[in-house]
RNA sequence: GGAGGGAUAGCGAAGUGGCCAAACGCGGCAGACUGUAAAUCUGUUCCUUCGGGUUCGAUGGUUCAAAUCCAUCUCCCUCCA
């Protein structure tokens, strides 16, 4: 299958600047470039497809480059939904920092910053050099502005996509940048940098976007019990992100395999037809979640989440050994146990749960464990026969959380 | 600069002196059913020592009583200049 046919196939496809683009990327090596601006100190998983599109097009003889943008980050883009809170300058620096080491690490090359470029720039000449070139009217028919002119703009994010466009422009003249590719809710910006490339340099640069990665319904992925699935496995373990990818729903799964892995069109009807077979044995979870734990985390990671996730879901954890539970529980919450402590004091202590009423909730509910048995009452105190090994309990909440409580050393004189 | 409209819990949105800790929807969380799935159903969704305490852009005021009235301020929208 042809590069451009395949992306099709893969869903990564969503608006494309030009026919002409489909023969160049089937037959020509284009430099292209995909940005991130610095909004967190991670990448998260709706990013994931996007930059793995990008590893799709270097295993295909085309030439990245990845920005991550300081400058972009301090103005912040319009979202549609309401401005941004004035970035701070110190954080988007040091998520910057962060960001492209991170970049580095998942392409092994190095990153860009558009900060660069710009802090020098001076507002009169800006204004001069590229502010001449684009019609206000042009800027306002965007998507994203449009929709946001309706609740308000500042006049900084409504000058976003000029910066990007600028970008675009720089890497053009400066590296023979031809080609950009970015999230559906960029191509406003990318295209703003086509047309500036365009008048400033008359030539012709092209660009395609990809959709947004979504659930059956629609909503956009990555989020778990409210908080967003990490690529840094400082902050999402490889065992967290198992659990999340393990829980995916099936009939994504096709999608999700085409988007998020370098299996190709055989392999993943293969796995789709024995996963029908048998859907409750989640073998296109399974592979799905081996597939990118491996490739953002590598194969021990990996391991390591399949032996956690078996010792908690699968087997009886009151069997295990002790190495075995200090390894399961190793990437997941563990806290400090003090000894006698009510059920209660114990979950908002531990912030297993945000408060009491919350934890009284949980209790009646049935939804809480010590050791796999299910505590109901109120009143219950932790005893000494609760402790595995007389150090460790295990508490669930729900049917997925599980967090680890290590009793407090007896204080050695 | 002028005229009008608006700011309510994570989001959307009712409420316009006491019955308001604030309808409803979404989202979140938990339970049941299942396959750690989807769909569905149920409960719950500020804190609490369950007496109460703190919330409706901010600050002051009127009142026995304010999300609701008044003043000032901040921010947003629409129209006029």
């Amino acid at each position: 299958m042809k590069l451009y046919d395949e992306l099709v196939w893969r869903g990564l496809i969503k608006d494309i600047s030009s026919e002409e683009l489909i023969d160049k990327l089937n037959n020509e090596s284009l430099t292209f470039y995909l940005g991130t601006d610095p909004t967190a100190d991670s990448l998260h998983i709706g990013h994931y497809a996007t930059f793995l599109t990008a590893k799709r097009l270097q295993k295909s003889g085309h030439k990245p480059i990845l920005l991550v943008g300081a400058a972009t980050g301090l103005i912040g883009d319009p979202r549609g939904t309401g401005e941004r809170e004035k970035a701070d300058y110190d954080t988007i620096m040091s998520n910057y920092k962060k960001l492209s080491k991170q970049v580095e690490n998942v392409f092994g090359i190095k990153t860009i910053n558009n900060y660069d470029w710009f802090k020098d720039y001076k507002y009169i000449d800006f204004l001069r050099d590229y502010g001449k070139y684009i019609n206000v009217n042009y800027m306002i028919n965007k998507d994203l502005v449009k929709r946001q002119l309706e609740i308000g703009i500042s006049y900084a994010e409504f000058s976003y996509m000029l910066i990007q466009g600028v970008d675009f422009k720089y890497l053009h003249e400066k590296y023979g940048v031809d080609l950009q590719i970015g999230g559906s809710d960029q191509w406003g910006n990318i295209t703003t940098g086509i047309e500036l490339v365009r008048k400033l340099c008359g030539d012709t640069v092209y660009a395609f976007s990809m959709p947004l990665t979504v659930d059956s319904h629609g909503k956009k992925i990555g989020k778990s019990e409210g908080n967003a699935i990490w690529l840094d496995k400082d902050k999402t373990s490889s065992y967290e992100l198992y659990q999340y990818l393990i829980n995916l729903e099936d009939v994504m799964m096709e999608d999700y395999l085409k988007r998020f892995t370098f299996l190709n069109k055989d392999e993943i009807l293969d796995i789709i037809e024995k996963h029908n077979e048998c859907p409750e044995k989640r073998y296109a979870q399974k592979t799905l979640a081996k597939e990118i734990i491996t490739d953002l985390h590598g194969k021990d990671e990996y391991e390591k989440a399949i032996k956690i996730t078996d010792a908690l879901f699968n087997g009886n954890y009151n069997n295990l050994s002790e190495d075995e539970i200090e390894i399961a529980f190793k990437n997941i919450k563990n806290f400090n146990l003090k000894s006698n402590i009510n059920i209660i004091d114990l979950l908002v202590d531990n912030k297993i749960t945000n408060s009491k009423r919350e934890a009284r909730e949980f209790v009646l509910g049935n939804a809480i464990s010590i050791n796999n048995n299910k505590i109901t009452d109120l009143e219950y105190n932790i005893k000494d026969n609760d402790l595995l090994y007389n150090k460790y309990i295990i508490i669930g909440k729900g049917k997925k959380n599980k967090y680890l409580g290590i009793k407090e050393k007896e204080s050695v004189n």
